[in-house]
DNA sequence: GCCAACGTTGGC
DNA sequence: GCCAACGTTGGC
């Protein structure tokens, strides 16, 4: 099992709307960078991921499944490479995780959240998983 | 193939 | 609103 995190403007697609999207999910559409589209390539149903919310709030708000491995894009245009995945909410942190917090805590220095600020698929090391879970009240 | 210009993202 | 990072585009 792998772990990844998903970046999303909060005005554009929120953590309330996957929510509401419920058990059926939905597609993650909206890639449109090479490095992003080999993280939604190498995802297996059942990975889990960390919604982040990006500008706004700028925080991990809640965790996400993949119920549907990579397919073509609906919103791309016939040729284009770009693919989406199908997730659905999970569990939402009690505590939202912040960038400020994920910045103050040393043993996550390393997050793709921080050195690579601008990928919006992210993978995640199963050590980060653990200590976000447990910054944001989860077990882990 | 190099590199400057430009657009986008996202933190501040 | 500004700016840094970085990907893409296009001239040469």
């Amino acid at each position: 099992m792998a772990y990844w995190l998903y970046k999303s403007e909060p005005f554009k697609w929120s953590w309330d709307q996957q929510v509401a999207a419920g058990a059926q999910g939905t597609f993650w559409d909206g890639v449109r960078n090479h490095s992003a589209k080999l993280n939604l390539l190498a995802m297996r149903v059942g990975d889990r991921g960390f919604f982040y919310h990006s500008n706004e709030g700028k925080a991990v708000v809640g965790i996400v499944e993949v119920i549907r491995e990579a397919y073509p894009d609906p919103s791309a245009e016939p040729g284009e490479p770009w693919v989406v995945v199908d997730v659905r909410a999970g569990e939402a942190l009690p505590r939202p995780v912040t960038l400020a917090d994920v910045k103050a805590e040393p043993r996550l220095a390393e997050m793709a959240l921080l050195k690579y600020s601008r990928l919006s698929v992210q993978p995640v090391t199963e050590a980060e998983w653990g200590i976000v879970c447990r910054m944001g009240g989860l077990g882990g």
